[in-house]
DNA sequence: GTATATGCAAAACTTTTGCATCCTT
DNA sequence: AAGGATGCAAAAGTTTTGCATATAC
């Protein structure tokens, strides 16, 4: 289906900054994009687009389910597509490199934990946060790493 | 052993603000809180702490092990009295309240994971975002509620 | 007494919003 | 033509920082 009529069955009016935006994450390297990495591809092809507008654009995309936000400990949030597979994420300390998992295991433990709570899970996010141990790691530092919640 | 001692072996320097806010995480009823919430409670007791010494001290702290922070969804950093037991945290999406867990198999699965993926777990974080089902939920509404990712 | 910590104000950053104009349908 | 979408600029919200003064050891 073309984007056009993926935008429109969402109720979207087909606009081209949610063209170029939505082509972006089809499109670019990288998976997981902040607000400002989007704008900042937009700015590199000479899109007159807002920064306002890629916020307004991306809210809306998360809204019609195209997009899901994750607010990793950066305090940025940060998009990716929607293929509806849900995963958890592993985020390197050191790069800040993503990783996606799932674990069918961990998934029926998370429900049942709600369950005991006296809660009905919508949502729920999971992300590790650790230290891989690629020597390629672009961030490696030789110092101990930083030890971070989130 | 006294929190005079306890800042010491940190070696952080027993200050009044410093002292203040430990007793604030020792003795509140809510025991997740952000620096606003901190500094709120510090301006009902008329005490002449500044906003910044509290997000720095609260920085200090974290980095102490004294506290521990966490992000959720609402894009403020949350910090907790660290009583060196590992959990996880389930928030009500309706009123924000925030349950701890922990579950030894979701612990174990998450170290398998990482391992395949060649990384190396320092700190992890999962949060159950979820609506809880009380009849009490002080910011309960009738209306669908928000599904959110974080 | 010296180094560190604090308070205040200003700045930095991410995200949101008001409003006039433009675009999609 | 009409309503929604956009761009710009300003505002809002959280967190950080510079600097003179105050405090702990």
């Amino acid at each position: 289906m073309s984007n056009i009529n993926e935008l429109k069955n969402t109720g979207l009016k087909a606009t081209l900054p949610r063209l170029k935006i939505l082509e972006i994450f089809q499109t670019a390297k990288q998976r997981h994009m902040t607000a400002e990495d989007v704008f900042r591809i937009l700015l590199d092809e000479r899109s007159d687009i807002g920064l306002a507008t890629v916020y307004r654009v991306l809210a809306q995309f998360e809204q019609a389910g195209l997009l899901n936000r994750s607010n990793f400990e950066s305090g940025k949030a940060v998009y990716e597509i929607n293929e509806g597979k849900h995963h958890d994420h592993l985020v390197c300390l050191d790069c800040g490199k993503v990783e996606e998992f799932y674990d069918a295991e961990i998934e029926k433990r998370q429900h049942a934990v709600a369950s005991e709570k006296g809660f009905t899970i919508s949502e729920h996010s999971l992300s590790i946060y650790a230290n891989c141990t690629k020597v390629n790691c672009p961030n490696r530092t030789t110092e101990p790493v930083r030890h971070h919640h989130a």
